[in-house]
DNA sequence: ATAATATACTATAAAAAGGTAGCATTTTAT
DNA sequence: ATAAAATGCTACCTTTTTATAGTATATTAT
């Protein structure tokens, strides 16, 4: 299992396009306020826009909106989308692949402690989370990564 | 979060360790039954010796046994040491650390998520793992990484 | 003593992940 | 038309992780 950095930016900046208010998000702006480094953030947003939760819209005024219904996307498709399909479903041990057919000793125990992990990534998505950020505001302190 | 490749090579020669009886078992052996590259073991293996858990005898006959009784080392011991003390304690969204103090938006749901995964690490000895194996034999099929 | 069998150490290479720079392309306000 | 403001693309660089090779050192059976 593996949320590598680029997945938490992933996650980072669609958390907080969900939860403004903004019509566009130039990658620019999210640089600025998201401290993830320029090129590599663009890089990113193209990927995103290739993968289809958001849409690019190029030249002047353009930028980055989602390109679906909030409630349709939640926390598991984009990991699984960024990390490949299997991200939430390794081996402990590091067998190739967690297997119900070829279970290693630890694998009921896993499986078990990470389904609640999974559950709550499947059933966030980022209208949920949009409607916890507009009752939360006030609680909720961090915004920058670095 | 991460469980890197090398972490995960590491539980899996511990468990391997815990639940076979062997008295000794020298790197040469582990190599070739858990298909572990060669020399990578070898140096994890000093590593999880110098940090503690195993203990390595040179010399003829020699190879590497558990240091301490198998009920005194858990999952997340074994985790905590090989990715950092804060692995099991990131925030989702890719902030420095996930801090009561400065939350992000996602954090009260991620810390119920991850709180049964780190429950399970934390509860599960390898005298545990042992035991399950001892008893579980004929169900578990796997045994080599590749 | 000596040979065999181990671990320990060091240097290096290969692969993957993360990050940077520059230019091309698209769109729109003026 | 033109300039400004945006994304798209490619090539390259840096750092981290994973893997390999060779040598030094330790221990013990004989
Ligand atoms: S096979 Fe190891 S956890 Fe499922
Ligand atoms: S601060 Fe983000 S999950 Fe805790």
């Amino acid at each position: 299992m593996i949320l590598s950095k680029t997945t938490e930016y992933a996650l980072n900046v669609l958390a907080f396009m969900a939860t403004r208010n903004k019509e566009m998000y130039p990658a620019d702006y999210l640089c600025k306020e998201l401290k993830i480094p320029r090129q590599y953030l663009k890089r990113l947003l193209t990927d995103l826009s290739k993968k289809g939760f958001i849409t690019s819209i190029r030249g002047r005024n353009g930028g980055f909106i989602f390109s679906r219904d909030l409630s349709t996307i939640n926390f598991l498709h984009v990991i699984e989308a960024m990390e490949g399909p299997e991200a939430m479903n390794t081996c402990l041990l590091g067998f190739t692949a967690c297997i119900v057919d070829h279970p290693c000793v630890m694998h009921d125990l896993w499986t078990k402690a990470r389904s609640k992990m999974t559950e709550t990534l499947t059933n966030t998505s980022f209208a949920d989370l949009k409607n916890k950020y507009d009752k939360d505001k006030k609680s909720i302190a961090q915004i920058i990564i670095h």
